[in-house]
DNA sequence: GCTAATGTACTCGGATATCGAATGTCCGAGTCCTTCTGG
DNA sequence: CCAGAAGGACTCGGACATTCGATATCCGAGTACATTAGC
């Protein structure tokens, strides 16, 4: 899996303690983690693409949550990183077999990739259950005033 | 993931209805769904060192499934072939956040990166409560007949 | 003093290199069968 | 006719190219603010 999953996760994490009215430029995200600015500006541009941030361009611009944060799931920041199509995806080589129709779907009715679909389908259901309040909420309470101390210094030395 | 999988469980499935006292050379296994040869070799190699297969060198050689096919999961076979490590691999760059402290475990504590690990345990488990023999089943209740048909194919020809 | 226009600095956005891993291919090591020769 | 040895063919196993996507970077487009000139 794409090493931007994890950056974008904890960007909007971030961004869920940032004041909503406020926008936090790209460079300032990527310092609070040390990350090339550039390269997660890109895995910001998906995440625009995909509706889950907005951008704002010019002075005082940058990026803020497109909507509350109980209402964006890690699923949701997944597939906008890593695209949606998903990981097994069947070629249907059974048909390339001496036994093989020509006439059948096999990427639906094939045993294996039946199987791999129901467990991809386990993996996209616990991350759609679980979203980026929740993971805030998780921070707060183990270090209560995380998000205050974030929030505050994700928006300082602003001009 | 790997297009070497979806090869793999393939090859796992067919020879499940080979018989167990016969090896099948991967020349044929190849055959079975057009692959290029070589490469198929590459991943029952694979299969053979994670003790999945067991394989025969000369005349007569190939490869034979090292135990039951109940008893081979697909988690067994995804892991062979993908590795051992789990696809979302953190990378702790809360240790590089301005609120980070040193000698903290990330990998373990992170809330995100606990969440992924939730999603991918699920998907695991999924993978594991699913056998070769399975597959097989499944195949041979829509399409009775397969596993003697399959069988007889990857075994015929042979000098 | 107020307004409007202009310049400037800041930010996003996409186009452009670089690197590593998956993909694909090849030849050598080992083994078993067959065959031939000698008794 | 039988036994043993040598040859050959078949198969796995790992080493060697190639292609594609992730990684990383840079420069241009657009915007808001500050400044300045004019009324």
């Amino acid at each position: 899996m794409s090493e931007g999953v994890e950056w974008a996760l904890h960007t909007c994490a971030n961004l869920a303690c940032a004041d909503p009215g406020e926008a936090v430029p790209a460079k300032r995200l990527a310092a609070a983690f040390a990350l090339p600015t550039a390269y997660l500006n890109k895995q910001l541009q998906a995440l625009a693409r995909a509706g889950i941030l907005t951008s704002t361009s010019g002075p005082r611009g940058g990026f803020r949550l497109a909507r509350a944060p109980g209402a964006i799931s890690l699923l949701d920041v997944v597939v906008a990183i890593e695209g949606a199509e998903e990981a097994f995806r069947c070629a249907s080589i059974l048909r390339a077999s001496p036994w093989g129709r020509e006439g059948v779907d096999y990427r639906a009715t094939c045993a294996v990739s039946q199987a791999m679909r129901r467990a991809e389908l386990a993996w996209r259901r616990e991350l759609a259950g679980q979203t980026i309040a929740d993971i805030a909420a998780t921070v707060e309470n183990r270090h209560p005033g995380t998000a205050e101390r974030v929030g505050g210094w994700l928006t300082e030395a602003r001009g």
